[in-house]
DNA sequence: TTATTTCATTAAACTAGTTTATTTTTTTCA
DNA sequence: TGAAAAAAATAAACTAGTTTAATGAAATAA
């Protein structure tokens, strides 16, 4: 029998408070659980109607290819997390795949809407993507290339460790061949 | 005596009914409504617990000022546009003032959350928000600042002409000078 | 274990965008 | 209206980041 109790924690989270059993079953019911092995699409551009990810465990990454087919990250998700485009049941322009292999729970537009009306703090989740994102634009807009580096160690130094330089590149908003070039010169710097 | 019919209409909107009169005057009750001259701090960076603000009239922009004192335009709000602080009540990063003589109501966070949870479509105005967020975020990532450009103008063409050359060149996150030069080569292209 | 593929590094030539400074145009306001 | 201030344009030297290509190092799989 599959355990759901990772998400039902989190639901006793933003609760604040213990579920009943009934609260149990009707959450159980709203979500599925699977497991991905690394590199396998959760999500595509051109898809309608997609699902909202929490992470039990692993690592996923939401992305765009661009025209000239070259990618952008536009967020992780790592255990803990959610991830997934806002703008559904809308036609989504994005990609999500597992960069680790990964335990994942997924709901639909209209479970999320059904629980978010009993569980109105879940709606605080997108509240605070929207600061994290406002603080990324930000960075991206006004700092460097280096500096976002830097930052981004400060803040995330596990996600430094868990993804290929190539991701975090593209998080960057910057080439691998550049993101090479800043890491050598601070190897040099001490 | 004040005239709240924007904001109530507003309302209407987002409830998809009338008001009755006790509705009309709690969310009357809830706002304050003041005329700004050109030019005019509404939110500074430093303030803590800072409102959420909406145009009856005029243009807003959003705003960070950088370590090298350079001002990067996170956002424009126009009329019938949201404009804000997600992370209040904290301390702001972010500064907002008037770029037009304008007419704002403003609300604070807690009157917010107490109507959030009578008009529970109010938060979908955040949702919106991160989805335009989110969307500028790739745009700036993986597009020249010539494309940024075209872009705003088939979006928003009318924010060209509200708005002076050097906030356009601000919000696109390159300089002055740099615009100014995609704009003559557009001229003599045609 | 070795062969193959994927990833990271280095180098060199290039381009998008910056900086600083000067001039011209437009706006403001007394 | 005319003077002063603010905004836009132009030019030239510069820099952060890209592109392409070649080489070396790790990871993966057979």
């Amino acid at each position: 029998m599959t355990d759901y109790s990772v998400i039902l924690s989190y639901f006793e989270h933003i609760n604040n408070a213990l579920l009943t059993e009934e609260e149990e079953a009707e959450i159980i019911s709203r979500f599925r659980k699977n497991n991905y092995k690394k590199k396998t699409f959760l999500m595509q551009a051109g898809e309608t109607d997609t699902p909202h990810y929490y992470v039990e465990k692993g690592l996923l990454r939401m992305y765009i290819i661009d025209q000239n087919g070259k990618e952008f990250n536009i967020l992780f998700a790592r255990e803990r997390q959610w991830i997934g485009d806002l703008g559904t049941p809308a036609e989504t322009p994005y990609f999500i795949d597992t960069v680790e292999d990964s335990t994942i729970y997924s709901i639909t537009e209209d479970n999320f809407q059904t629980l978010n009306r009993r569980y109105s703090r879940l709606a605080g989740n997108i509240r605070k993507s929207y600061i994290f994102l406002q603080k990324r634009f930000v960075s991206i807009l006004s700092k460097t290339a280096e500096e976002n580096y830097e930052e981004l160690v400060r803040d995330s130094p596990e996600l430094i460790h868990r993804l290929p330089q190539y991701h975090i590149s593209s998080y960057l908003g910057v080439t691998p061949v550049f993101l090479s070039k800043i890491l050598t010169k601070k190897i040099k710097k001490d």
